[in-house]
DNA sequence: CTTGACTCCGTAGTATACTACGGAGTTTAG
DNA sequence: CTAAACTCCGTAGTATACTACGGAGTCAAG
C-alpha cells in the first residue's frame, strides 16, 4: 500500500503520517531499490488506529512512543503498561477535579449575576477583579485541564 | 512602580507581563519623555490577577482580551459577560464529560489486566489495538480534554 | 564613580500536534 | 504519450502561552 491509501484507511492525512514518522511514532518502509514509491504494510494501519486511539484515552504522543517501545521491547511486562495506565487514570482523575472546581465557580458567578446592566458593574467581572472566588490554586503551574 | 515590582508584586514573570502587554491584555504605560524607565500604575497587578484568576476559569487570552473589552467599553452589557461565562460553562462540562468517558475505559482496562506476562500479550494494549474501547467519539477533530 | 541589578526591545526558542507549501520525480488512466 | 494525481522531502507556518537571550541604556548603593 502506499501512503495515500493507509492515511485513507486509517482516517488521517499524510502529513500525518509523515510527521508521525518522524517522531519514531511509525517506521517509514525502506524505498524500493527500483525506485519508486516507499510499499507501507498494511498494519500500518492498525498502528495509527492505535495512536488515534491512545490519544483519546489523554496519552501524548510522547508517551505513546514509549506504550510502543514496551509492546515491542523484549523484557517490558504488562505491569509496566498497567502502571502507565494508573498514572494517566490520575491525571485523569485530577483534571476532572479542576474541572468540576471550575464549573462550580462559573455556576456560582452566572447565578449571582443580575443578567442586566453595563458590564462596568458586572457582578462576574468583580468577583473575578477582586478574587472572590475561592478557587483552590489549580496544579501549580500548569495548565488547568 | 516599576514592571520588575508589578512582576513581583503579582507573582509572574517581568516577561510574562511584556508578553501580556504585547497581546493587549495590560496597557503599556509611556515611557517618560524625560527618559528612564515606564512607570505602572498600581492598578496593573489587579489586572494581572484578574487575567490569572480568569485563566483559571478557563478562558483563554483571547477570550480574555474580549471580556476585557466588555469591561472598558461603553455599550457593553452584564448580559454579554454572563452569556459568556454560560457559554464557558458549556465547555467545561463537555470537557468533564469527556474525561468521565477516558476514566471509565483506563477503569476498565486496568481491570481486565493481570498485572503480570509480557507487554506484548498486554490486554491493555490488546484492547487499544483492537479498538475494543467503546469510547464514543471524543468531540470529533480537537482534543480531548 | 564604579559596579551590580534592573529595564528596554526585538527576536528567537520551547512544547504539542499538526498543516501547508514548493518543486521534483513517479505512476497510471485514457 | 500526455496529463492528472500522487509521492518524496525538507522547511516553514499555525495556535497557545510563555520563556530566554543579547546588547544597550539606566538607576542606586557604597
Amino acid at each position: 500500500m502506499r501512503i495515500g491509501d493507509i492515511a485513507k484507511e486509517a482516517g488521517v492525512g499524510v502529513e500525518t503520517i509523515r510527521f508521525y514518522e518522524q517522531k519514531g511514532l511509525i517506521a517509514q518502509p525502506p524505498k524500493p531499490r527500483t525506485g519508486g514509491y516507499r510499499d507501507y504494510p498494511a498494519q500500518s494501519v492498525h498502528r495509527i488506529r492505535f495512536i488515534r486511539r491512545a490519544q483519546q484515552l489523554g496519552f501524548s504522543l510522547g508517551e505513546i512512543v514509549e506504550l510502543l517501545e514496551l509492546e515491542a521491547g523484549p523484557d517490558a511486562g504488562c505491569a509496566d503498561v498497567r502502571r502507565r495506565a494508573e498514572t494517566k487514570r490520575a491525571e485523569v482523575l485530577a483534571k476532572i477535579d479542576n474541572l468540576d472546581k471550575i464549573k462550580g465557580v462559573l455556576e456560582a458567578l452566572i447565578d449571582a449575576c443580575p443578567g442586566k446592566g453595563p458590564a462596568r458593574k458586572c457582578s462576574i467581572l468583580e468577583a473575578i477583579n477582586t478574587g472572590d472566588l475561592r478557587l483552590i490554586p489549580i496544579n501549580e503551574g500548569e495548565g488547568h485541564d
